[in-house]
DNA sequence: AAGGCTTAGTGTCAATCGAACACTTGAAAA
DNA sequence: TTTTCAAGTGTTCGATTGACACTAAGCCTT
C-alpha cells in the first residue's frame, strides 16, 4: 500500500485472521518490509495485517480491504471486536524506526480498530505486493513478539473467539464446506482447549439443526469412512436461531 | 469542555449511560449547547455525552473522564462495546453547524469509540459546566432523534446490554446496593422485554449464589414487606464465576 | 376491630437436558 | 484372513427447567 493523501493518519484497522489446519489454530501474520532498508530490523518481525482507514470508507470496509489485499478473498467472516488506543502503543524502538520509513507523520497517535476474521485456511493465496514481504500461518501457541501492541490485540481476539464460539455457530467458517463430525469436534476442542465427549457432541450438533448430513462419505481412508456434513447457513442468516450456548465451568443458567 | 491543543481531533469517545428508575430503562442524554448561538438549533436536540480523546489518555480513561465530568462519579461500570466510523456520520446539517461552533476542524472525519455505562441513577448528580446545558434521563422507548449517529450507537448499546446481561451478572450495577427480589426481577424483565416466572426466578438466583439475603426487610410498605438482598460482588471480581447463562428462545445448549 | 387490598413468599411434578460410559462397524493394510 | 484404526451408535442417572396456585404479612378502609 502506498502512502496516499486520502488516508486518515489517526485511525487504522488491524485484522486478526484465524485459520485451522493440522489440528491447530493459526494466525495469518505478515513480515514487515522496511522500505528504505534501515538497519537490521527486517528479519523475523511479524505484525498483524492492517492499514490506515481511508477517508471514503468506513471501518468495516477498511478491514475488508486489508483482508482482500492480503488474501484475495472477499465475503468472509470479519467482525469488529475491540478498539485499542493506548498512547504508548507505538513506543517500541523498532516500531518507531519502521513508522519513520512508512508514515508521513510517524509520531502521530494512532488508534486501531481490531477485527477478527475466520478463514478456511486452504482458500488463502497470499497476494504479492509491497504491503508485506511475506505472510505466514503461525500456530497460536508459537506467536513471537509482534509489532506495536499486536500481541495484546491477538490475545484479545482469541478471547473474543472463545466467547463467540459459545454463543454463535461461527466455528464453521474455519472449516471447508463439507467436513466430518470429527473435524468439527477437533476444531471445537482446539478452540476451547478441552476434550468433549464424542457421543454427546454428535447428538447435540445433530439435534440442534446447525448441520446437515450429506449422502457422501470419505473415500480412500484406511479406516471406516466418515460421513460428510455441511453447515446449515440459512438458519442463521435468516435469524431463526439466536443463541448457541456452550457452558463453561462454573456456569449457571437462568430462567424460563 | 474547552477546545485544547492536546485533543486528538480524529477520535472521540461516546458514553451510552443506562439507568433504571420507575420500572423503565433510561439513557442519560445531554442537550447540546451552541457556543456562539447560531440559529434555532439549540432546543431539544439531544446527544450522547462524549468528547475527543486527549493525547495523554487511553480510550478507557477518556470515557471515564466524560462520565466523571457529567455525573461526578468514578469507579462505575463502563465497558467499550463498539467503534463507529462511517464517513457520513456527521453529515446532518444541524450537526455540521454545531461542529463549526465547537471544533477547530469541523470537517475532520471523526471515528468514535462507544462505551456503555451502568449506573444506579439516583447516584447521579449532574455536574454544571459548559459541557452541556442540561442532562436528562429519557426512557429508552422515548428517545428522540439524536445528534450524529447517536441513535445507531444507542441501539447498539441496548443490544450489547441485552446480550451481556445474559452472560455476566452486571444488571446489579443498575440497582441500589440493597434491593428486593422483585426489584431484580422487574429489572431483568425490563431489559429482556419478557415476563419471567417469579418462583423460578427466585430459585435460580438464590441457587446461583450471585446474591445474598440480608436480615433486613422493607419498612412502612402497605403490604407484606420484602426481604433485601445484596449482590455478591466478590464472586465475580475474583473470577470464580464465569458465565451467567440466560437462554433465549430458539436456543440450544452444547456440550459437557 | 374486621375485612379488604396488595405484594411477598413458597413446593411439586413432569419433561428435558447433561454427563458418563464401551462396544460394534467398515475399510485398507499387512 | 487377520490386524489396525477411526467412525458410529444408546442407555442410564442425576440435575435442571418450566408450568402452575395458594398462603402470609402489613397497611388501609370502613
Amino acid at each position: 500500500m502506498s502512502i496516499s493523501p486520502s488516508l486518515n493518519p489517526h485511525v487504522s484497522v488491524d485484522c486478526v485472521i484465524f485459520g485451522f489446519s493440522k489440528e491447530t489454530l493459526r494466525l495469518l501474520l505478515i513480515k514487515r518490509t522496511v522500505p528504505n532498508a534501515l538497519t537490521e530490523l527486517d528479519d523475523s518481525y511479524y505484525a498483524l495485517p492492517g492499514d490506515l482507514v481511508r477517508d471514503n470508507e468506513n471501518l468495516d470496509e477498511a478491514a475488508a480491504r486489508v483482508l482482500k489485499e492480503l488474501t484475495g478473498l472477499t465475503g468472509i467472516f470479519l467482525q469488529q471486536f475491540q478498539a485499542f488506543g493506548d498512547p504508548l502503543r507505538i513506543t517500541k524502538a523498532k516500531d518507531r524506526a519502521w513508522l519513520q520509513g512508512v508514515r508521513q507523520d510517524p509520531d502521530a497517535r494512532v488508534i486501531t480498530v481490531a477485527y477478527m476474521a475466520l478463514i478456511e485456511s486452504s482458500k488463502v493465496e497470499i497476494q504479492p505486493g509491497s504491503f508485506s514481504k511475506g505472510a505466514v500461518w503461525l500456530p497460536i501457541g508459537e506467536i513471537p513478539e509482534l509489532a506495536f501492541d499486536h500481541n495484546e490485540i491477538s490475545e484479545g481476539a482469541l478471547m473474543a473467539l472463545r466467547e463467540k464460539v459459545q454463543i454463535q455457530p461461527i466455528a464453521f467458517e474455519l472449516l471447508p464446506d463439507k467436513f466430518t463430525m470429527s473435524d468439527l469436534q477437533t476444531l471445537y476442542e482446539t478452540i476451547l482447549q478441552r476434550d468433549l465427549d464424542k457421543r454427546n457432541f454428535r447428538r447435540k450438533m445433530l439435534n440442534s439443526g446447525v448441520i446437515a448430513a450429506l449422502p457422501e462419505k470419505q473415500h480412500g481412508v484406511s479406516n471406516k469412512p466418515a460421513r460428510y456434513y455441511v453447515f446449515n447457513r440459512n438458519l442463521f442468516e435468516n435469524g431463526q436461531m439466536g443463541f448457541v450456548n456452550l457452558k463453561m465451568e462454573g456456569s449457571f443458567t437462568l430462567f424460563n
